[in-house]
DNA sequence: AGCGACACAAAGGC
DNA sequence: CGCCTTTGTGTCGC
């Protein structure tokens, strides 16, 4: 996580619902490199179920692609709590849900690149930080005089030539209309998960998600607009204050 | 009491 | 340094 949430004396995490936060994740597979990665095919069991519902046993289904996905969750009920991404433009621009990242496995670039990686606007810089976050399909068969009638890899199922090697969720908040106070005792928080989600086709074609693997945030705590939450405290991305 | 909208101004990119 | 952009947050009004 880049922008966006502190570290409270009790070492909670604090974020601010009217602000933005940036989180970048990737995966890999153990002793693989990119090149046994590339050699190798990918399955999950699942399920299967006959016309009845009865469990009957688990199918070995191919794997066409990975994907990553960040999704928010709530610690009491079972609402579901919906994250929301801004341009840079905010109020300006279009809002619409984090996207869900095909990826192929990648490293962690250093907080510093991570922090260096937002609002570029000169050409050359995106170009590098593209280099870092983002796997170039057309450029890699043009390196090894592939193509995608050629490729057998798991590669050419991805559904475009732009692939994530880090996934970059920038401008994120959650939804303006998340209940921050606690309807009971208990105090609510929530949390960030990032999911690995293995892209299958169904018996129909159609694409299915399956979530392989999952990451997630200690709880957050998320102050609201109030202005008791603006009193003293510097928040994360502060930058001085206006004439009161 | 909380939200959408608009506004101001500090920090960042180049 | 200057000009534009980005983003935390002050504020109005419903």
């Amino acid at each position: 996580m880049d922008r966006g949430f502190e570290i409270g004396e009790n070492g909670t995490w604090i974020g601010y619902k009217r602000n933005y936060f940036t989180l970048v994740a990737g995966f890999s597979f153990e002793n693989f490199d990119f090149d046994r990665f590339i050699q190798n095919k990918f399955y999950t069991y699942e399920k299967s179920s006959s016309r009845g519902g009865d469990l009957v046993g688990e199918n070995k289904v191919e794997i066409s692609y990975f994907a990553i996905r960040l999704v928010a969750k709530c610690s009491d009920d079972d609402v579901s709590i919906s994250l929301v991404q801004h341009t840079a433009k905010r109020d300006k621009g279009p809002q619409f849900p984090p996207p869900i990242y095909p990826a192929v496995p990648g490293d962690m670039p250093d907080h510093e690149t991570v922090k260096a990686s937002c609002n570029k606007r000169n050409g050359r810089k995106i170009e590098n930080m593209n280099k870092i976050f983002y796997f170039d399909r057309a450029e890699y068969y043009n390196d090894t005089n592939l193509d995608t009638l050629k490729d057998e890899s798991i590669l050419k199922n991805y559904p475009s030539d732009s692939i994530a090697r880090v996934a970059r969720f920038e401008r994120i908040q959650f939804t303006s209309s998340i209940r921050i106070k606690s309807t009971s005792v208990n105090s609510r928080y929530f949390t960030l998960h990032v999911e690995l989600l293995g892209i299958i086709e169904d018996e129909d074609l159609q694409i299915q998600p399956i979530l392989l693997s999952s990451i997630e945030t200690p709880p957050l705590i998320i102050r609201g607009r109030s202005p008791s939450n603006y009193h003293k405290e510097r928040t994360s991305g502060y930058r001085g204050s206006i004439s009161r």
